[in-house]
DNA sequence: CACGAAAGTCAACAGCCGTTGGCATATGCT
DNA sequence: AGCATATGCCAACGGCTGTTGACTTTCGTG
């Protein structure tokens, strides 16, 4: 059972990466803190995932995970949406680090695209009345964009809100996004 | 006449700044690479500014400069302050150095809030029909998360909006955003 | 117990970074 | 012209970065 121990310090580097990513973004978050948070040694960091590259590509790894929305009624997609979204964020550091890195790291901005159009808008475009990529692109603006308010910036009023609250506020627009005839 | 030369250097290195840290973001915008851009040495950047961050602070220097719209009518304020918005964004590169920046930078962070604070939120105030901080701060979750999207993120069906499609669509959302009663 | 591989330590590397001080040059004033 | 000062270049510093290779310890297995 000698990989036991090795799979335990593994983790240990990923949950360290993760938080040091999401608090100070790539450039900042150095493989020696990491390894400090962890208590190793920084050569294993390297050891384990090759470089810090690839590091942060498994520390960002994430899946969004929509549920099938495709038999809720029309004027509950948004509010279910949202607070899977807000819940989902919220349980794990992972979105936060990409969110926060995606800003400056053009790998991470990438994955954000491809997360947005392998993972949220092809259930969108079920949801849309027509134009789906559209329609899911301004969804994105409004969910990224409390994401980014709230987690990110942490505005006072916006990082005030109760997690009932937000859906309230936010899922009409969605709802909109999704259904509103094109003028 | 001594001083119109160093005018003019200066204005280049504030230039070249606002291009690199748009681009790469403050950590991987380097002194030396503004040097490049503005054709001059490294230690001018540092004799000019005092520092990279004094650097940094000048060039993401921002005026969202709000008109007042105290008197227009209220089924136009939407589509008048977006307006206003996006073409404030396209117009410098300064809020786009800021945004990017702020994701990583707490001390760009902090000037976000504030711009937020001393410049969005008190014009909100008086077109809010009550909470005036909470409904500015939904706003700002529309507003900056289209920014994101469209000029960090780049999703292509974001980039892809006219202007005018953008406030087409955002406007409604604010009014409602400032509008609508709470349930 | 003995052996070998796995896991971890340590020191050092080459390469950037922001920043500094000294030195050349140009420019404007008297 | 001659001086003072502003402007600019150059080389170098100390520090931090990711990454590497050699060495030591640990530990499951024959």
């Amino acid at each position: 059972m000698a990989e036991r121990k090795s799979e335990r310090t593994r983790a240990a580097i990923l949950t360290a990466a993760r938080e040091r990513f999401g608090a100070d973004g790539y450039e900042r978050a150095t493989v020696r803190a990491i390894a400090a948070d962890a208590a190793i040694d920084p050569a294993m960091v390297i050891r384990y995932f090759g470089s810090k590259e690839k590091l942060f590509a498994e520390a960002a790894e994430f899946d969004i995970r929509i549920p099938d929305l495709s038999d809720v009624p029309a004027d509950e997609v948004g509010a279910r949406l949202v607070r899977h979204l807000v819940t989902r964020w919220e349980e794990e550091d992972t979105f936060r680090v990409l969110l926060r890195t995606a800003a400056t790291n053009e790998s991470a901005a990438e994955r954000m695209r491809q997360i947005f159009a392998s993972q949220l808008a092809p259930t969108l475009a079920r949801l849309a009345v027509d134009q789906p990529a559209l329609r899911a692109g301004l969804v994105a603006t409004q969910a990224l964009g409390f994401a980014l308010c709230r987690y990110i910036l942490q505005f006072p009023p916006v990082t005030a809100l109760s997690a009932d609250q937000a859906v309230a506020f936010l899922a009409p627009t969605i709802t909109r996004y999704l259904t509103e005839p094109l003028s």
